[in-house]
DNA sequence: GTAATTGCAAATTCTTTGCACGGTC
DNA sequence: GACCGTGCAAAGAATTTGCAATTAC
């Protein structure tokens, strides 16, 4: 789905929930779009956003993501390191994709195949927890960083 | 494990990095210990540890905390909730344990079992990413909420 | 003895909130 | 004109740091 397809579906999702689709929240959300494969905080988005119009407040975007947040159109995580970084959530992704964190180089990729079909049945069945979502994360060694050593 | 023998490994863990085993060190061992089944944010170690010995301050909890971090005797975990939770690594667990976080009541069930063997297997070959260690939170609904509904 | 460790308070960092103003239907 | 949304500055929460005094080994 282009920018411009993505931009009018959640304008509409927005709108469905009372929301307007104001020129700053347009604005983070054209940079979450641009950024897609990147996993930026509020300070890294805001830094952006003002880039495209200069008087938007830190603020705001925090207060846009907390609504993306929570009509999901975006993921809030956190990788332990102090900040939270908005992920745009995958058209019609049933579940959260997974991150593969390099622990020598600090580089995010992403896995979009969901690998935990079975450990969800598992989980259902042994642990009788009705699993909605997921947050999976394997730290290691990205290829790169293997090839330097 | 128990409690006498668990503080007795660490403290050679401490020494053979080159740290010394402080009151305050051991009490922040001891409440992690006998808490183990929690997943407590530093203010709640410190409310814990404070009982046992009024002159501690928090800022030695999160010194002690990041310590103990370092030399993988406890995980840094955070479920998005802005506070970071230490947890116990299990005596002689290759990996991280799994979460069960009810989106309902909160509560955070702990999974023993690694059930991501065949999931390693797929990223390492598929991804050429060598894993080392996973994070794995499942959301969704406990038994005891589903009962509820 | 001496280098590591501590408690306290101040500083930092990330995020949220109060409030008066501006824009929209 | 009611109301939502905004920017700014101030407040708040979590964590880190500087430093002089203390302690473990």
């Amino acid at each position: 789905m282009n920018t411009t397809a993505a931009l009018k579906k959640t304008k509409k999702q927005l709108h469905e929930s009372g929301f307007k689709l104001t020129p700053q929240r347009e604005a983070t959300l054209q940079v979450l779009l641009e950024n897609e494969k990147d996993h930026l905080s509020a300070e890294e988005i805001f830094f952006f956003v003002r880039k495209k119009n200069a008087e938007i407040g830190l603020a705001t975007v925090y207060r846009t993501l907390e609504i993306l947040t929570d009509l999901r159109i975006v993921d809030k995580v956190s990788f332990n390191d102090g900040v939270a970084r908005y992920d745009l959530r995958k058209e019609g992704a049933k579940h959260f994709h997974h991150h593969l964190l390099c622990l020598e180089c600090g580089n995010i990729e992403e896995v979009e195949e969901d690998l935990l079909g079975s450990v969800e049945e598992i989980v259902e069945q042994k642990y009788h927890f009705l699993v909605k979502d997921h947050r999976l994360t394997f730290h290691g060694v990205c290829q790169n960083c293997q090839n330097k050593q």
